[in-house]
DNA sequence: AAACTTGTGGAACAATCGTTCAACTAGTTT
DNA sequence: AAACTAGTTGAACGATTGTTCCACAAGTTT
């Protein structure tokens, strides 16, 4: 046979042991922020060698691309349920508030790799896929009306990472309310005439 | 005589080169982020001995606390700059295009400076500092509206600088414009009735 | 001028870093 | 079973790091 004997074979294993190290990446940097990683924190981390992240990634820097870019769609996947879930007022709030509580440490490391792309050209397009995976989601019929909502989520998410008390979904609620100006759920576009 | 007997006696010139220090620092951060600063490296940028950054700060730590200070009174400035000149939506716009365009190095240290904040309380007041500001400055008839306003500058912000090219004046001042809302400057509040 | 404080800067320390290397195991193909 | 390939691992490399130390220069006070 050309298949292989084990389900579980080499190959899939080996995939496997590279994602784990990229979740690892990703929870060193929650825990200690990007200048904390390193081969030795993440394979500390992962629990495998220390070679084992250089064996995976060539250097160190395509580590931190591969949490980026798994990160990225993470946050795409996100958006999109909360899309799917209505995305009112309060569940936007809602989410913004569990963002900078319970989730902090993880919304803190998506901005960490957030600025990351703003140094790095080719990282740019997963960072803001999620922006225009909501524009082309939603098709906005104001679309000013939606970057500027889009535009305050972001700032915040991040006035919320530096708030001393984190705010909760009501004090938000009222924000994204203004923002979203009357409607309570994202405005539809018209169909394709 | 007690006094020094030269202007620029030893305290003075200790004082200056402490802000150079800082200075250099914040071109390091600028060009290479904050990774990129190790007492080494800002010595070199400000022309000093490698261990003038130890002399003067404890630890990298603390230099770069000195230099999230000091750049967060820089911010303040700016803000007041922008709002004692009246605030219009065009002008708002303009100052953003300018910090993801010309200034984009120095803004990219901004938001990396503002996410240490984010890990370290001690530097949150600081960081939110010019947010604070705002609102004391401005007392804005709708703090509901003035919060959406603020926030949505941060994302503008953020979001200007992970974009392939970054978004010039005209584009960004409908949107500032939708969330002043029809007034063409900040709304003042009443006055203390 | 003597005593002091503050600033200056090179040398050196242990620690940690990214990365390389070579030996090795385990799975896969022929 | 023999040949091959992918995965695994510890040891070790040179480079760089934060920080300390100490001798000394400059400025200030008595």
């Amino acid at each position: 046979m050309t298949q292989p004997r084990k389900a579980d074979g080499r190959k899939a294993r080996g995939e496997k042991k590279r994602r784990a190290i990229v979740e690892a990446t990703l929870r060193v940097i929650e825990r200690d922020g990007i200048s904390g990683v390193t081969h030795r924190s993440v394979a500390r981390e992962a629990g495998v060698p220390t070679t084992a992240p250089t064996y995976y990634f060539a250097t160190l820097d395509d580590l931190l691309i591969a949490t980026l870019l798994w990160t990225a769609e993470a946050v795409c996947d996100d958006m999109l349920r909360i899309v799917a879930s209505g995305g009112t007022a309060r569940e936007i709030a809602e989410v913004i508030a569990r963002s900078v509580d319970e989730n902090r440490g993880r919304t803190l490391a998506e901005y960490e790799l957030y600025l990351l792309a703003g140094r790095r050209p080719e990282l740019r397009a997963a960072a803001r896929r999620w922006l225009d995976l909501a524009v082309e989601t939603v098709r906005p019929a104001d679309p000013v009306a939606f970057r500027a909502l889009l535009a305050a989520v972001d700032g915040l998410l991040i006035q919320g990472l530096i708030a001393d008390v984190a705010p909760n979904g009501d004090e938000l609620e009222p924000i994204v309310s203004f923002l979203i100006r009357g409607r309570d759920e994202f405005p539809a576009a018209p169909r394709e005439q």
